[in-house]
DNA sequence: TGACAATGAATGAACGTTCATTCATTGTGC
DNA sequence: GCACAATGAATGAACGTTCATTCATTGTCA
């Protein structure tokens, strides 16, 4: 197979993918027909399946997709100078950076999908696992976490359920603007961050 | 009207919601048939809409009788003696008594559905500010609550937030009992707690 | 011309909803 | 107490619609 044709079949799914997240968000997994992907995407509806399979078999793609994301972001997230940067960055994208709604949307329907679907549950809680992981080791490498009655692990539960609650109070912010929103979203982060990871200085004065 | 006939009327709409709520929490919203509610009921499809215009009337009315749940919950919180009993009141009811599972399924979907439909949105939202309120309330009566360096508010956010985000991730815990899962929830609220209202021999050990 | 990409009308299953019909219960006149 | 009328809760087959999926056909490029 050549290098183009690699190309265009994956554009096409990539496209497609696009696609289905824009109905999915609006409309929700199951009510979101193949009719709706196809217009969304400019295409017709047989192409879609030359591409996948069937209908699960485009929800499975997006939710793998999203967890590759979920792995770039954690990977951006350990490349910052200091803790509270990378959790910064790891909750705006963890949040959707572009359009936080629709990104809280789908991740939700998602979840609701996993309760019911076991191999979207076995894939979202492979993610839950590795990011959570991830967040472990990154709290234990920070000087900022050290000497905190909270072990690093227990840290990343708390951070995680904080996003997790932020993200799922998001899909009720439909008509605010979604800087502002963010804003508020992130001010309740850093009250968590502030009480959980004490500044020498702040120690000290105390 | 006599009191028997308003009973069997209530009757039959309470036997349609509580089947609902199984029937939704295994398929969804969207996904579970009028034939399985009505099969799950044990009646015919015909008589459900006796009692409901359509479905959209059965989603929302489930809605509005978990608004009401939420209000007795808040009540009970509110009758504890301490604020941490007032928390784990809270978070226990909160997160479904009997079968956290299903709560959880039901809560999520809830919330996918409120990222749709403007009127479950509203609904929704309703019961967060309420509740919200409610809990910013105790915690400004508290005792334990008091020179800390977050407002009662604050607080109340990030209760929120963690209780909403291990609801979120409780979905992902289909096979495990109930008890097993919900004491893991509970270590990690309790540890937001410990963090965030010290207790007064805890700070004078400081 | 051959190989493959792309189309969209056609198909049939499943769904929400309706409604003619049944029948146990209740009310009424004697 | 009895015969009969009236009620309305309950049924489930039927209807129109929507949807995922298929496939015969058409377009495209080398």
């Amino acid at each position: 197979m050549s290098q183009t044709q690699t190309d265009t079949l994956l554009d096409r799914r990539v496209q497609i993918l696009d696609a289905a997240v824009v109905c999915f968000a609006k409309r929700g997994f199951h009510q979101a027909s193949m009719h709706d992907i196809s217009a969304e995407a400019g295409i017709s509806v047989g192409l879609i399946y030359r591409y996948f399979q069937n209908k699960e078999a485009v929800i499975a793609a997006m939710a793998d997709r999203h967890k590759k994301e979920i792995h770039e972001i954690l990977e951006r997230a350990r490349q910052a100078p200091n803790l509270r940067e990378s959790l910064e960055t790891l909750f705006t994208a963890h949040c959707g950076e572009t359009e936080p709604h629709v990104t809280a949307a789908f991740v939700v329907d998602l979840f609701a999908e996993a309760s019911r679907n076991t191999h979207v549950a076995e894939l979202v809680r492979g993610v839950c696992e590795a990011s959570m992981n991830g967040v472990t080791d990154l709290i234990a490498r920070s000087p900022e976490a050290k000497a905190s009655e909270l072990s690093p692990r227990e840290m990343a539960e708390l951070i995680f359920a904080v996003n997790d609650g932020m993200l799922l109070r998001g899909v009720l912010r439909v008509g605010q603007p979604a800087a502002e929103s963010r804003e508020r979203q992130l001010q309740v982060v850093r009250n968590l961050w502030r009480i959980m990871f004490k500044r020498e200085d702040e120690r000290a004065n105390a």
